[in-house]
DNA sequence: AATAATACATAATTTTCTTAGGTATATAAA
DNA sequence: TTTATATACCTAAGAAAATTATGTATTATT
């Protein structure tokens, strides 16, 4: 688990790439996949997350499908047309501050 | 220039690594070095990075030695004994939160 | 029956940064 | 010579983003 202060800044662009790839996830998911894909080093918590799908939303970011699941609802995120723009950029720009950060830092990132 | 969100949780590790490799430096020294190695895109404001010094050295990470040059004062920061731990510990944790990242953003890195 | 997991949400507080200002000296340009 | 820019420190009010702590409710497991 990383300190809280290295994940500020990521919450946006760790949600519209989830998203961009998976058609459409609800909230418990996108907590539960980020935590998964890092064997845990990033927990995602609710306070910050819901907020956020709320204001991605507010801006036509994101749109929702709510939808039940016996008596429990479920609300489904999926990127908007116009939204798709947005994420892409999103994940470019981060790309681009990494590759700053590693030559800042003077470090040597693994290669996938 | 990067938008804020994005270089948000990272001064601290800047600072450090900065003065881990420099021995010593001023605050205005920092935010112009800074500036230059990023060719801009990185801009560090003062109102930021003079509280973070101080906490710093409040922590006991950071020493100062004020010096005057002609009748204007200049505060040298560099990194004590055991604030070098720290310090390498935070350049540590950063480069893996990056290896993380570029794994769930599913990014190539460039390699320097 | 009690606990954990699923699934949503908000509100108070804290942390961190931005914006805007303040002080003062030294240098370059108009 | 006055004005602007650069050097060099600093703080305080406000905004932004997260944490922590709750709250509601259903479903599954022990």
């Amino acid at each position: 688990m990383y300190s809280s202060e290295l994940i500020k800044g990521t919450l946006k662009t760790i949600i519209l790439k989830l998203l961009s790839d998976n058609d459409k996830m609800y909230g418990y998911e996108i907590t539960h996949k980020v935590k998964e894909l890092t064997g845990g080093k990033i927990q995602l918590t609710e306070g910050a997350l819901y907020p956020t799908l709320h204001a991605l939303e507010a801006q036509g970011i994101l749109s929702t499908d709510v939808v039940n699941v016996g008596n429990r609802i479920r609300k489904y995120y999926s990127v908007t047309p116009s939204g798709k723009k947005v994420a892409t950029e999103k994940v470019n720009e981060f790309s681009e501050f990494l590759d700053t950060m590693i030559f800042l830092l003077d470090l040597q990132p693994k290669v996938g």
